[in-house]
DNA sequence: TCAAAAGTACGATCATCGTCGTACAATCGA
DNA sequence: TCGATTGTACGACGATGATCGTACTTTTGA
């Protein structure tokens, strides 16, 4: 009955990566904007090392949302967490949508 | 022109779309439905030709949403209210993101 | 061995969301 | 005018969401 958080970091295959869950994951502001660091830095990069005034248990729940619609890949390294974006599996499964959205950061209001 | 007394209906300007609001209202299955058949027939189609097997009052609802975030256009036109995809205003806006969304899993399970 | 660092679990709180039913408003055809 | 069609307003309700603080676990390094 649904996703057990305390053993091992659920990460959904590319072909069940669902569209809904990928919009509703890069529809919260500060979700977005963890998205585009990771875009910006090509490596993966330590979920601590992006700060956007936030708790560290709300930092938790929203690297958790994104991990487990698909949107980013998340393994141990040490006492941090490496996390990257999963842009091969999200431009196999969706393609141009992520490119979109990053884009859309050149076009702001 | 005929109609005109339907200005009451709010619709932000290109400029005002934003990017979280579009991304909210398209991670609704049923408002990606809504959008999928709307992308389907080019031309503006009537709000109840559209059909979900939901209330008349969460039909509302969902057009409300897609209208007030920019993705529909609405007009009224006798008893009936004419939709369209804001096409243009979008790929302006987010280039490629529409089309993105739409190609991707056009028929749902 | 012990303390610091990094992150998680859990429960709480308050807001938003999706859905419905009912009542209402506007328009058109007969 | 009347009734049918089409959609809205409003209130309710349960579900989900974003955020926090506190306590906890794991790992590293001195």
């Amino acid at each position: 009955m649904g996703i057990d958080h305390t053993t091992k970091l659920h990460h959904p295959e590319r072909d069940e990566i669902e569209l809904p869950g990928v919009l509703h994951a890069l529809s919260d502001p500060q979700r977005l904007e963890i998205v585009r660091r990771l875009a910006g830095s090509d490596e993966a990069c330590a979920c601590g090392s992006i700060k956007l005034g936030l708790s560290k248990s709300t930092m938790t729940h929203h690297f958790r949302v994104l991990r487990e619609s698909g949107v980013i890949r998340q393994k141990r390294e040490g006492t941090s967490k490496l996390t990257q974006l999963r842009r091969e599996d999200l431009d196999a499964r969706f393609p141009g949508l992520l490119d979109a959205v990053l884009s859309s950061e050149a076009v702001p209001a």
